[in-house]
DNA sequence: TCCATTATGTAGCGAGTGCTACAATACTTG
DNA sequence: CAAGTATTGTAGCACTCGCTACATAATGGA
């Protein structure tokens, strides 16, 4: 029917598609073959087996990661650090992100596993969010390497606490912490909007 | 042979070690009956089916996590929040604790994708460590109650970028944060010491 | 002791797993 | 067109999955 051959750039969209809908935990061929209109016969075909479909896999989601980043770089630099991070915190906020977000877990969680490619894919994901975090940092910061990866750290555990429940632990946190130390009004508003959990 | 029947009570201490070690991801009826000294069909048989043995053993995770952190509170306060986390930085990285975390990240990931079980015990184990850590902080401390959210919420967040090779980022980020802002000398050792990865 | 309840073993079912053997097609190159 | 290679379909294998039917043993109360 359809003369488009199939290969590895062409199943890898509709692959990572499903897997950041479905998850990566249960993935197994034959719905994974579905959801890109082939069998099974054919990802092992084209992949060679399941550990490097996976992989491969991996290294293209994180491949849209690092796109989708460069796609949210705004020109205007936020004033303070607080300003910046509650920047972030929207826009992992996002809809778009949740899915994103839910597979993130699994990452980590394979990485921590020791699962083949899940640490070099996390690793890789982290290394553009610190390197595009960097380039949102207010100009005049004193310290802006620094304080990018301080951001990123409150962040990531933002999120985390986040996802189990703890959304209000995190936001009450970050009102003990230095971006709140003088001007705390403006990041109050901003953590309270997203705080549906817990 | 052995008069010893089997209940809830008497299996969960096996599972729970077997998935602290082999993860709950792969978890299937037979590895875990195997560990326990029974069969799968015992297992149906105590918990009706895989998902309440789940619930019902990460409810008993989440009881050993608690007892774990209750031996572990200390008489002596420490003098600062940077040395209150220097020190829970270092008990998460006992040598026992390390299996422990690779569990951890699979909760984490199962809350997220909503598994049954999976956030319930999430959030009871951070509540614990909240309640935990507001024990330990300084004394003197103006507001404890605040800044032990904040040391959970960048302790977690040291913790994930560890498991994915990014220690070193948190490593700086935290001598960017007040924690070093006088004092730095301290946690800049405690950091250095356990940094391992990346 | 008899009986009812509880606990355990054996065997297997239907579905799903990753993967392969074999054959058929499509395409490219001579 | 012929030949060879790249791609795809069909069927199936050996295995594991959660779970169940059925029978047997152990236990405890009458």
């Amino acid at each position: 029917m359809q003369t488009n051959r199939l290969s590895r750039e062409t199943l890898l969209p509709m692959l990572a598609a499903h897997v950041i809908q479905h998850g990566l935990g249960g993935a197994s061929l034959r719905p994974l073959a579905k959801a890109a209109g082939t069998s099974d016969r054919m990802l092992i075909y084209h992949f060679g087996n399941k550990e490097t479909l996976i992989s491969d896999l991996l290294e293209y989601v994180a491949g849209i990661y690092s796109a989708a980043l460069e796609a949210a770089i705004e020109e205007s630099r936020p004033k303070t650090r607080q300003e910046c991070f509650a920047r972030i915190l929207t826009q992992a906020r996002e809809p778009a992100m949740q899915a994103f977000l839910v597979l993130w877990w699994e990452i980590v969680a394979g990485a921590a596993r020791g699962l083949p490619g899940y640490k070099k894919a996390a690793d890789q994901m982290m290394t553009k969010q610190l390197a595009w975090l960097e380039t949102q940092m207010p100009q005049d910061d004193p310290d802006p390497a620094g304080g990018a990866r301080y951001l990123m750290t409150l962040m990531e555990g933002t999120l985390m606490l986040g996802t189990v429940g703890h959304a209000r632990t995190a936001r009450e946190g970050l009102l003990a912490s230095d971006l709140s130390s003088e001007n705390s009004s403006d990041l109050a508003g901003d953590l309270a909007a997203g705080g549906a959990g817990d």
